[in-house]
DNA sequence: GCTACATCCTGTAGTCACTACAGGATCAAG
DNA sequence: CTTGATCCTGTAGTGACTACAGGATGTAGC
């Protein structure tokens, strides 16, 4: 005879969420400890005990991850997705239109970069005279 | 009557290079601490002293780093210039080969990124339908 | 010589998003 | 009762800086 206790069937080890949700265990508490995700409850002994709620909730914060959202963000997008009110559809587009802003700057920043690259290591290997033209790049003054 | 002493016209303090070179004082002595910078000679009190010749070599740095490349492979870099053997440009060519395809990986991934924001803003911003496209997105479990 | 202020020094700690231990406690199975 | 897996806390490392604190020097004007 199994005791009857609430959301049992459901309860969850850190290992075992870790390897549902794909997030490292160490990870998970670090998430905890920044407070990304709730504390939550423990067993007699101390250890932590996860319903399904916190796979779902990984899930979305690796999936945010993804698109580049910082931790600070993800806390935000949280707390408005757990409000879940009038204008918060507004909020969440306010808050990805300026990371996609991030997002544009730095893949126009890696562009440049990889212009300049491609072009020194195509005279590297071309160029048949002395001396190296990246090195000569980065030595150079610049205009 | 001015000391006669060698370089004496072009010794700056700290401060001067950092103008001069447009890197941080603190950046300068960080350099150093890990060795991308030699070690400059000091005054009697201990203060440091550099040549016209830092100038150049951090204005390298300060390239390389817009190039993306870290300060691991300026080391590198900066041994492979002083060095100028026969060699020399084939190994700089496959550095920058090794990182180029590096900055072309992360701008796929920035791209990646910029598509499916750009997405889900664009539905945030039209949609009619209650509940917000973008934070639905995130809590959709990945097919 | 004195005072003010700029500049310099060392050393430490903070940033971000983790990751990697050390050293110990607890659990489940045989 | 032992083995091995899992869990716990706490600390320290990563890269490339930046930001102090708290003190020592340097320079200019009076």
């Amino acid at each position: 005879m199994r005791p009857i206790s609430p959301q049992s069937s459901a309860a969850l080890p850190i290992g075992e969420l870790s390897r549902r949700s794909g997030v490292n265990i160490e990870t998970i508490r670090y998430y905890e400890r920044i407070k990304v995700l709730p504390t939550p409850p423990r067993t007699a002994s101390g250890r932590r005990v996860y319903g399904p709620a916190e796979t779902r909730t990984l899930a979305f914060i690796r999936r945010s991850r993804e698109l580049g959202f910082t931790l600070d963000e993800i806390r935000t997008l949280l707390a408005l997705s757990a409000e879940g009110g009038q204008g918060t559809c507004a909020e969440v587009s306010e808050l990805a239109t300026g990371h996609l802003a991030e997002v544009r700057a730095k893949i126009a920043d890696l562009k440049a970069m990889e212009r300049v690259l491609a072009d020194a290591v195509r005279r590297c290997d071309t160029d048949e005279a002395p001396g190296c033209p990246l090195i000569d790049t980065l030595w150079r003054s610049t205009p």
